[in-house]
RNA sequence: GGUCCGUUCGUCUAGGGGUUAGGACACGUCCCUUUCACGGAUGAAACACGGGUUCGAUUCCCGUACGGACUACCA
């Protein structure tokens, strides 16, 4: 089983492209097969510098690893269509020698103006005749035309009262009507091939068994059989799979890039332009990865929006997904990007990850917001505040406390709990705080209770003031937990600034 | 408009001729917790509609509606 991916370098990698490349990969890995990367860059006009780095760091980060491909070597190449440019027209003249293909001259300009004149124009075997093309012109006028340098196109020749059907792994039986179909441009005047030549002509030479895309494609299949037909290559055409398509989370259509910023969701595996590169302000996307998500979570939300084993189980490692992956399985219709169920799996994932592994994901983040602490101490907020972040960065964000003086006192709480009264009880608690020793939670817990109870005091009533005096709010980590992690000065500390202001 | 593809809780889905139509996210309630969360329990919530076929259709067939993709010298 060979497979691939062929993204087009046109800029952020779409989050849908990210699902089609885990599916070829899944299938790939569960079949000892190959999973090859190649890049689609036949359109000049739309090619974007940075895209093809973005596309491989986006797969590197997710862990799909192709086999062969641009920048992974192997011996089907070159696996960039740019770099495939020559081989392109000589398949395309293959085609015109066989009349499968001819040579059209009319220029893209008047074909537009006749689209405007006529309703639903079609180039195909009913206008044909009246188009200035090898089947219409005379031998010598073409030759003329040829050796004048007149651009022109390659156009594939269907043959009307046709029947061609398509068998989906997916969808099943599919059957179009070739007399429904266009003379598709093969070879563009640029010298360029389109998609359909070039795909065809690569996944052959690339020996591409299994065909794993976009819904989008579907109704230009049946061109690609008529390809597969006039090469003489349909014995071993590859099976295809049409994926159906991520719809946006909210109103109707496709997620499109665009949505990221209308919604305020990350749309793409990493943030748009890669550091170093340069993109319009209209054009900066944030990534999942930026936001703060583990790859295995994305990899995870991903391989179930369209599809699903059965049974009952969410979370799949990487290696469960290529087990457990079958194209029968996937979804027909189009699934809606559900934002809260990523948001979920990246819970679950930080969740389970161990704490000296969160640390090293913390580093970096807590290196930008300029705290200098040792891994262990990462390890320890790592526990303290993993069952309640949602993305990576809400550990120095939500829990900043752990790392610098508290900012923000939560004063309403203050206003309803502290009772100046309480001041000397207070005082006497953070004496008896900085002496008490060991400095360990359990132990810490009972003995402040008891201390609280033996002042006359109900710790209910202290014990928020305590949690406040440490973070500032009411949410986080356990007290006491809290306060062995910032060490028993520093709790002393924090103590002393807090009872300063309940009474102001 | 034409061609093609779809349609199970709000969302992702399981299921499949006879089920109390299952799970997950989100949401409600309760428990745990002198916080927040995690966790546990529980609740509300779906087979688009109309015809067939059948003893019986959510499941099979046909229509309709709705949604989607495609309809470029873009992929």
């Amino acid at each position: 089983m060979r497979v691939r991916f062929a993204p087009s370098p046109t800029g952020a990698l779409h989050i849908g492209g990210v699902r089609t490349a885990l599916y070829n990969y899944l299938l790939a890995r569960q079949h000892g097969g190959t999973f090859i990367l190649r890049v689609e860059d036949t359109d000049q006009t739309r090619f974007v510098p940075g895209a093809e780095a973005y596309i491989i760091e986006s797969l590197r980060w997710l862990g799909l690893l192709p086999d062969e491909g641009v920048g992974f070597g192997g011996d089907h190449g070159p696996y960039r269509q740019s770099d495939r440019k020559p081989i392109y027209r000589q398949y395309a003249e293959q085609l015109v020698a066989l009349g499968q293909a001819y040579y059209a001259f009319d220029t893209a300009e008047e074909l537009d103006e006749r689209r405007k004149a006529t309703d639903n124009f079609t180039y195909n075997y009913l206008t044909r005749s009246d188009l200035q093309n090898s089947l219409t012109l005379s031998e010598a006028d073409i030759q003329q035309r040829l050796i004048a340098g007149q651009a022109h196109v390659i156009r594939l020749r269907v043959t009307p009262g046709r029947a061609i059907h398509i068998h989906d792994l997916i969808r099943g039986e599919v059957v179009f009507q070739s007399d429904e179909l266009d003379d598709k441009v093969l070879l563009k005047a640029d010298g360029m091939p389109t998609y359909h030549l070039a795909n065809i002509v690569d996944d052959h030479l690339m020996g591409i068994t299994h065909v794993i895309r976009g819904e989008e494609w579907l109704p230009s299949t049946a061109h690609h059989v008529l390809l597969y037909e006039g090469f003489g290559w349909v014995e071993t055409m590859p099976k295809f799979s049409h994926l159906p398509l991520i719809m946006k989370p909210f109103g109707n259509g496709k997620l499109s890039k665009r949505d990221g910023a209308k919604f305020g969701i990350p749309v793409f595996p990493l943030s748009w332009p890669l550091p170093g590169e340069t993109a319009p302000p209209e054009d900066h996307f944030q990534g999942f990865r930026e936001a703060g998500f583990l790859p295995g979570a994305v990899i995870n939300f991903l391989a179930l929006l369209g599809w699903h084993p059965g049974g009952d189980q969410e979370i799949f490692a990487l290696d469960e997904l290529v087990q457990a992956f079958s194209l029968e399985h996937i979804s027909k219709g189009g699934a809606r990007f559900d934002f809260e169920k990523a948001k979920w799996f990246n819970q679950k994932y930080i969740q389970m990850l161990d704490n000296s592994t969160l640390a090293t994901y913390i580093r970096p983040l807590a290196a930008q917001k300029g705290y200098a602490v040792s891994d262990d101490y990462l390890a320890q907020v790592a526990g303290l505040m993993k069952e309640r972040v949602t993305f990576l960065p809400d550990f120095v964000e939500m829990g900043y406390y752990l790392f610098e003086p508290v900012k923000d006192y939560d004063r309403e709480t203050i206003t309803k709990k502290w009772k100046a009264e309480w001041t000397p009880v207070f005082e006497n608690l953070i004496d008896f705080v900085a002496t008490y020793s060991p400095f360990e939670s359990a132990g810490l817990e009972a003995a402040v209770k008891q201390f609280l109870v033996d002042q006359g005091a109900k710790p209910g009533d202290l014990l928020p003031l305590l949690r406040i005096a440490l973070a500032g709010t009411m949410k986080g980590p356990a007290i006491f937990d809290m306060a062995v992690a910032l060490g028993q000065s520093e709790t002393v500390q924090r103590l002393r600034t807090a009872l300063q202001i309940f009474n102001n």
